[in-house]
DNA sequence: CTCGGCGCTGCAAGCGCTTACATCGGAGGG
DNA sequence: CCCTCCGATGTAAGCGCTTGCAGCGCCGAG
């Protein structure tokens, strides 16, 4: 039914690889040719045989996006960067979720279920096992990791040491000393180090000032603002409670801030908050935060992961550092003598 | 390099045609046959090669998602969903979008390019031009649209007319006579038809009670909370501004709010507002919302498609119409005698 | 004892492309 | 004027799998 090959070349009177070499512009074609084919293509409505072309060439033209969430923002908005990128050079992009990791409804990822299937792989800040990972590297296809430092590999990421280290210091800069944080479980998640650098940052901020916070000043959630909000609660029921906070992202600090208003707290007064990634409300909501160029990891991590497909070994390894922006909004401001509401 | 069927062929003493029956569960397989097919299969790491297969028969396990958006709130949920239910049922996920149709930027989305790569599709409601909706059909695939009334496809959907009502009605009832609309223009979008029937809920509620809202009281707005930050300033700006607010969606009533508030208002005192969707941050925000199950609706898009690919004509013209649930919280009360900040 | 039928397996013909290699005609050099 | 070389095209061999059809024992009925 669908037209093939064979019926282009028929109706062109030419061979079937002429017309496969005109279609897909090679240079051992004539421009007659080649003009002549591609009408007669485009009249007959053919559109070439992904399955066909890929088992014949080996090549997929299809990339695949490896994510554990698709939901959050974060990857939602790296995603659609990607697959723009992706698309207008030509190639699909094939979804892949790894499953709530933090929910433990992980089914392994298996990265042979990958193979034949795509050129190449960009994986977003993905919390994968060591086997998980192994099984990515035996793909022995281009792969680049965004969000997340792997050796080996391409890479694209922020400095998410330094992110906590400049919220924590804005927060100091105001005469704050009594800084919390709320972010990922550093016990938790071995592979997924952007929590864990964050939550180093603050430390090593507060410890350059000789500050030691108390245990309870860390508080593990998840990146949502529910689960800020549950953390702030445990915040505000300390007996000394913190009069900054960093948030590990700005979906958190959200939440922190729904809980801090709800017990009567005022903001910036009483307490300041600084999340993490500039999210779509964060400018509206006055958050003050540590800017990410969220669509910009996701084009550059496209146009690499591209550039390693096409054979261009040289950025084969290449780790890319994009630099973050400290926004100071509404939420955070000096540090107020009288603190409780 | 890679393991081919061959190779499994051969080192188990069996000919392809039978490792081919025995990994996919055919039933033409003696039980002894298949175990010790499946162990050599796992021993050697062979995984079938998806071009090789598809381009045999025909069949290609992956569902094609075409949407506007990902980076929103909805389509990223819904995304989610689908992705899920397909790889729990062994079916890949290709991601096209569609450009950005409110910006212009829209490169034409041409069914065809999915000839051959999939087995169905699941269109995200997608401001599809009628021509790009003939190339869906041509395609002859099983098609289902997700948020859309799509005639002669499957359909999974919220009664956006029926959401309108019951938000605007809520207010009614709360007293309020000044009611407006931020959301979708109605000119501009054909196929996308939820903007339009909100905004024709909304007037037919207050019709219904003999108002007939000024014509300054539908704004126009994208999907986002600066598109509503923006359509709310100028309503403020308005001699006779409303005292209720019914928005196209969550994000932009959280836009709405803000705008709001930082011109002084009091939210519900002087101002109430609806949204649409039940967002994330909705329950924190104490934001008055008509709630439609977005990962429901994905999962079920998902199954009614796989249903269809798997040959069950019986649900091919279904139009699934989810219900939806009026959740009153903080944004919403009585009108207020006095008014203005 | 013979034969039809059934359960299981193998044979081999594609599926629609890509590409190494062969071919062919003409241009340009000797 | 012949030979070489090169650009443009054709030939045909796969790519790795699926599947219609044939084959082969074996069992039970006749």
């Amino acid at each position: 039914m669908p037209v093939r090959i064979q019926d282009v070349a028929r109706a062109a009177g030419v061979s079937t690889a002429t017309v496969s070499r005109a279609l897909r512009g090679l240079p051992s074609v004539s421009e007659d040719t080649r003009q002549a084919v591609t009408r007669v293509a485009s009249d007959l409505g053919y559109v070439v045989s992904r399955s066909a072309s890929s088992l014949a060439s080996g090549r997929t033209l299809t990339v695949g996006v490896v994510t554990p969430y698709i939901g959050r923002w974060f990857f939602a908005t790296v995603i659609e960067a990607v697959e723009a990128e992706l698309r207008h050079s030509g190639y699909d992009a094939l979804l892949v979720g790894v499953g709530e990791p933090l929910t433990g409804d992980v089914l392994p990822f298996r990265a042979e279920s990958l193979r034949g299937r795509v050129d190449g792989v960009v994986v977003l800040t993905a919390p994968l096992s060591g086997q998980e990972l192994d099984g990515v590297r035996q793909l022995s296809l281009p792969t680049l990791f965004v969000g997340a430092a792997v050796p080996g590999a391409m890479t694209v990421r922020i400095d998410d040491v330094d992110v906590g280290r400049t919220a924590t210091e804005h927060l100091l800069a105001l005469g704050h000393r009594r800084i919390a944080h709320i972010g990922g479980d550093p016990e938790q998640l071995l592979n997924f180090s952007a929590p864990s650098d964050r939550r180093a940052g603050w430390l090593s901020a507060l410890r350059s000032e000789g500050i030691e916070p108390p245990p309870d000043y860390a508080v593990a959630s998840d990146f949502t603002a529910a689960g800020g909000k549950r953390a702030m609660e445990r915040l505000l029921a300390l007996p000394s409670p913190p009069t900054g906070i960093f948030a590990a992202s700005d979906e958190v600090a959200f939440g922190a801030m729904f809980a801090a208003r709800e017990a009567g707290w005022r903001i910036p007064t009483d307490l300041s908050f600084v999340g993490v990634d500039d999210h779509d409300l964060s400018g509206l909501a006055g958050l003050t935060t540590v800017a990410q160029p969220v669509t910009e990891q996701g084009t550059l991590a496209a146009e690499l992961i591209l550039a390693a497909i096409g054979g261009d070994l040289s950025r084969r390894h290449e780790h890319v550092l994009i630099p973050t922006r400290l926004m100071v909004r509404s939420s955070t401001g000096p540090v107020s003598v009288a603190a409780a509401p």
